[in-house]
DNA sequence: AAGCAATGGTTCCACGCCATACCTTATGGC
DNA sequence: GCCATAAGGTATGGCGTGGAACCATTGCTT
């Protein structure tokens, strides 16, 4: 066998050699606005970006968007509006829709690696409050972080899902590294669908905000040390939870 | 101005609606080979996958693929050989090479957003280490591990680089989240480029390795915490270097 | 009331990329 | 020595996607 290099080696090639694009980019770009939709990043009555500055963001042409949009609109999750100061605009889920929603859940939780999802978020949200703590916040980042903690705190059950994801996207928007924020936004959009996938109970919420008051007074007294070990305690939380009823 | 939603918030929605494709598939594919030869995953003389394995790997046609192999072909980076064991195999690169690969690295170098890779490396590799250390290391993960760091120790210089890469990725690929690693690599990858913008001083060098060796260490004996800050220091130092250099 | 600007809606053509099938070359086993 | 096998090399037709131009609608501004 000439040529062989002595390669038993581990494959370490699989982390780096993957898919160039999850799928063609109509479906990459309707999981990606369907991300905006579920992080609650556009709330119910929003406005999408306009179709010419959307297409440019996702990089795909207009006339793919559009595809896109057309599939969302026919699912009645948002509505097209013409004319000056129109534009797409996210609709109010109809309470347990006929759509079937939970058949989508169900398909896109199947292929998830639970472990992996659990254990980079942990290392995402870790690394974002030392990050934040170390470098600390001026003004008006301090008042972006309070204000998505008070978001919470008077959030109707319904509600409290989409503003802790929001905390901890602003977190993770006030690490300093774009990159961290997105990997987090994607990942968070993933552990969305696994907490959907089990009961919300009252009692870890309670838990949650006393760890999210906590976190947000570490990170703003610049203590990295007890950020980091406080946003440990809240994933292991989660993560708990989720082991217990995914198994 | 109706429709507004009151929304003079921060731009949450940018970390989500990112590009769909970095390039074009030809691209993509190309800088992904380089990735996998620059990372050293592929030693000179070694033999990439075959193309139709490569071409399923990389989620693009063999066409395509072929487009890509042809470039760096013609670049004398890779050589083909026809017939039964035959393959794509890496070519030693001809030291100081005429086909320009100085300006190709500023050109790689130039829209990298430094701060944004040294804390998303610190964040991973820190995260890696602790993950590697709590979840313990069975014996042939232990060995991994040891001869990884062992071959950096009776590294040559001109192979320290990508020595020491294998290590990191070595723990990386251990932390038990494919997805941490496969981010791992993308990045350690731009932190290459960057070093190798900068001059190799064997004082620090010296230094990293007795970090590697209580890395190591504190992993092995399952001490989450001193891997962590361990590799947090380990990180700041070559942060320190690049900001330091690159200013 | 007229005009302007910002948005969605529509059309057309070219190009990139894919899937597939087939050909060619080299090696090892029978 | 023959041939199965595994690899690279080549050719073709179709579809997804992009880019650009244009139309239609709405509401603010003058």
């Amino acid at each position: 066998m000439p040529g062989d290099a002595g390669d038993t080696a581990p494959d370490r090639l699989t982390p780096v050699l993957r898919p160039v694009r999850a799928g063609n980019g109509f479906e990459e770009a309707l999981e990606q606005i369907l991300q905006v939709v579920r992080l609650g990043l556009v709330p119910d009555g929003g406005r999408l970006p306009a179709e010419r500055d959307l297409a440019e963001r996702l990089g795909i042409s207009r006339v793919t968007l559009r595809e896109v949009l057309k599939v969302l609109q026919d699912q009645g999750l948002v509505e097209s509006r013409r004319g000056r100061y129109g534009g797409t605009f996210v609709l109010p889920r109809p309470r347990g829709g006929a759509a079937g929603g939970e058949d989508e859940l169900r398909r896109r939780v199947a292929g998830v690696d639970v472990e992996d999802v659990l254990r980079f978020r942990e290392v995402l949200e870790v690394g974002a409050a030392g990050l934040c703590a170390a470098h600390g916040t001026d003004g008006e980042r301090a008042g972006r972080l309070r204000a998505a903690l008070a978001a919470t705190r008077d959030a109707p059950l319904a509600d409290y899902r989409r503003r802790d994801t929001l905390l901890h996207l602003t977190l993770a928007g006030l690490s300093g590294s774009p990159t961290l924020a997105a990997q987090y936004a994607a990942v968070r959009a993933t552990v969305n669908d696994l907490l959907d996938c089990i009961p919300l109970l009252v009692r870890n919420l309670e838990h949650s905000q006393r760890q999210h008051d906590a976190l947000v007074e570490a990170v703003l007294d610049g203590d990295a040390d007890g950020a980091r070990e406080i946003m440990r305690e809240h994933c292991a939380g989660t993560a708990a939870l989720l082991r217990g009823f995914l198994t």
